[in-house]
DNA sequence: CCACAAAATGCAAACGGTTTGCAGTTAGGC
DNA sequence: GCCTAACTGCAAACCGTTTGCATTTTGTGG
């Protein structure tokens, strides 16, 4: 079997380079987190604590210690936090080095997500950031819509 | 006193013209609802409905009639609804026939917000959708900085 | 001008996503 | 194998928001 290669195609981190990663910062690896990272590499979308928990084996852990491990990974850049259009925040695994920044198509019927490769135009944003006088300037940007299957 | 000429003039609608639109859907002119109009006519930046709440007299109206005052508002267009960076949304009085559609620059310290003209190219916007075969696409886009003011 | 129904309100309880304090458990460097 | 920092479960609290219900108000049509 050929190796993946899909359209953008994320080439999955091992689950060990990520323990890896977690090992460095001298923080655990614990039952709950490699459960966490395995179900991110396993749904290449963005997905809520709330589904998180129940893909996993049922009563391995407490929904507390799946938002507290967000927190985690959020802040060691493993995972990039995103908000649609339901009040839930979603979770996607970043590559190590990359930074994470996508956007995505997301139908506001069933929350399916698509990945959007296209970008807010940089140096428009920067014009904004400088006439302003803002600095350190980023952009949240979600597409909303109804997805094939919903339209029926 | 010359009439106002600001860069982005929104001439302000008058409340009559205001409580005429809810008057026409046959929604009553209560207390509450013109109070509500006259603090959002008064600050043409987006509010949570705390903030209008803590502009009213006190004790005028309970929180929950905010609540729902802001839905029966956009549900008449007659406000749009934004989401920053913290969990609360807030609105911003709309031109009756204009979309409302438009974003801001917002200060993740103080959240104060100034309004971006620009958009993303709809034309692109056009490709994502089509590529995906999703209908009705719009997008939801802010910018994220620090303003002058908190960089001290 | 009044009566009346539809619409709107206040209050308090409940909701969903998320955070937190605390006491007990565990991973992994020594 | 020991020991401590890191982590966990549990239950309570938090915050923005929504809702049910009994009561009040608006403005229409008589």
């Amino acid at each position: 079997m050929k190796p993946c290669a899909h359209k953008h195609s994320h080439r999955r981190q091992e689950l060990p380079a990520l323990t890896e990663r977690l090992r460095r910062q001298s923080r655990k690896i614990t039952g709950p987190r490699a459960a966490i990272l395995e179900i991110l590499r396993q749904h290449p979308h963005p997905l809520t604590n709330k589904e998180i928990f129940s893909e996993m084996p049922k009563g391995s852990c407490d929904l507390a210690t799946i938002y507290r491990s967000m927190h985690l990974l959020e802040k060691m850049d493993m995972v990039k936090r995103f908000h649609f259009h339901d009040g839930a925040a979603r979770f996607e695994l970043v590559e190590e080095g990359d930074p994470g920044h996508h956007h995505h198509l997301v139908c506001t019927e069933c929350s399916e997500a698509v990945k959007v490769e296209e970008c807010f135009p940089a140096d428009v944003e920067k014009k904004i950031a400088a006439r302003n006088g803002f600095k350190s300037v980023t952009h949240r940007l979600e597409f909303f819509g109804i997805c094939p299957d919903c339209q029926k």
